[in-house]
Order: C-alpha cells, then structure tokens, then sequence
DNA sequence: ACCAAGCTTATGCATCTGCATATACTTCTC
DNA sequence: GAGAAGTATATGCAGATGCATAAGCTTGGT
C-alpha cells in the first residue's frame, strides 16, 4: 500500500535520487564537463590521503568493478588522474589525481554544493 | 568536506539507493522477471483509479518520457498491460494494467517488500 | 477555415551500466 | 617450486536511459 511506512521512504529516496542527480547531471556537464559519476571518483581521490585502488573506488562510489574502470579510463583520457601499476600486488592498479583533476575538482565542487544544497536542504527526511 | 551534512545526506541518499535498487534489480529480476522500473510501472497502474497517459507515468516513476515509452512497450510485449488511445486528445496514450499484470504485480510485491524491508528499515534516515 | 505554435508519444543515436569472461598476477597446497 | 585456486583489472556484449528530433494531433489567432 502507499501508506506503509517502508514504501513512502523508498518513494522518497527515489525522488530525492531522481531529482539530485538529474540536476546535478546537467549543471556538473553543462558548468565543469563532468557526470555525476566522475565527480564523484575526483572527490574520493581528493580526500584521499594517497592514492586508491579501482576496487577501493568502486565500493566508494557504488558502481560496478568494470564500470569503475571506465570511468576512470575516461578521466586518464582527460588528464584529470593517473593510473599507475601496484608495486605490492601487480594486478592492482592505483588511481591518483593530477593537477589538472584537482583544479577541475575544485571548479566543479561549488556547484555540486550548491545543486545538492537545493535539491536536498528542505526535503522531507527518510525512514 | 565529508562533514557537511547534506554532502552526508547525499552520501547517504547514493548508499541506500544503490544498496536497495540492486538488490531489487536481482530479487525482482530473478524471481519475476521483473526490472525495478517495470514493477514501479505495475505499481502505478494498480493503484491508478483507471488508466494513466504516458507523461503521468513518467513523472510518477521520475524516468524520461522516452524511457517511459519503452518500459510501457516491453510490458504490452509481455501482455501485462495493454496501450489504448485516449479518445479525448488523440495524442494521448492509456496504459491499462491487465489480469495477467495485475498477477505478476500481485506475485512479485511481497519480495519488493521484503527487500525493501531488509535494505531500509534501519537505515540512517537522511537530511 | 487556415496556419502557426504547442503538446504528446515514438524513434535514432550516443552513452553508461552490469554481467560474464579473459588475462595477468598472487597465494596456497603439496 | 609447480600447479590449482583465488583475486584484480580489462573487455565483449546486451540492455536501459536521456537528448534531440520526427510524426501526429490540438489549439488559438486571424
């Protein structure tokens, strides 16, 4: 029913989705050339103390392990990180941003806030 | 930063989401044959008074009218809704559940509900 | 009544995603 | 230390999605 308590929070939770991500899709590719995706990878390797592993990036961001891997093909392409061989473990691969990734990060990171401040400051709260 | 509260709010609003539309993507998928988009469709459908147009449908299941379009015609291709014109203004398009629709929708929302049950209840709640 | 503008759905196209699998490396067992 | 099993990333492929646009219908101004 649309009454059960479970069910209005999930309801919630998909508009609030809906609604952020699609704001922040458009304002994040029109504004600074980035999916919501990729901001999301530049941020980790932010704040980040060092590097980090596709594996570590992709349970950071909710994505597959082989989509993780494209976006973070796409981003080398773009120059906003490297991708280097794991000296440890040579199946592994770290990610670590550039300069230019963190002058992109630092670009677009004002309006993520800003469309997030919008789309979820005064939104109804969940559960 | 990570201790900005609607940055944790938006952390948040990723984990869950992620967490409950997969888990529904495989349970629905595996045990009806069902996508998440498709059950939200059968869903609206159900508790509609009578029939819903396209446009309606879209913006309850917060998908673009294009994709409303083809979730709308893989159910008709499965029989479990049928498209009629709208006589009103024949632009418009009815979706109509079916019985067969109406006893999938039946079967596969207890594991809807299950899985949303495991995946929210007891969850930080959000904003 | 006609034509322009607007609305509703359908479709071409590019992109992103996940699953299954391939490849390369590591670890464990013997 | 050789082979089996396990792990990390990359890639082929199919499917879902959004944007731009097409096609058909309606509405309003004249």
């Amino acid at each position: 029913m649309s009454d059960d308590p479970t069910v209005q929070a999930w309801r919630r939770l998909l508009a609030q989705h809906a609604a952020a991500t699609c704001a922040l899709d458009r304002e994040l590719g029109d504004l600074h050339g980035l999916s919501v995706s990729e901001f999301e990878v530049l941020e980790r390797l932010v704040e980040a103390p060092e590097k980090l592993r596709i594996q570590e990036l992709a349970s950071e961001i909710h994505l597959s392990q082989s989509a993780t891997t494209r976006v973070v093909a796409r981003l080398e392409k773009d120059g906003l990180l490297c991708r280097t061989m794991c000296d440890m473990d040579r199946r592994g691969v770290y990610a670590c941003i550039s300069d230019d990734g963190r002058a992109r990060y630092a670009e677009a990171r004002p309006t993520q806030r800003r469309v997030l401040g919008e789309q979820l400051d005064g939104a109804p709260a969940a559960v």
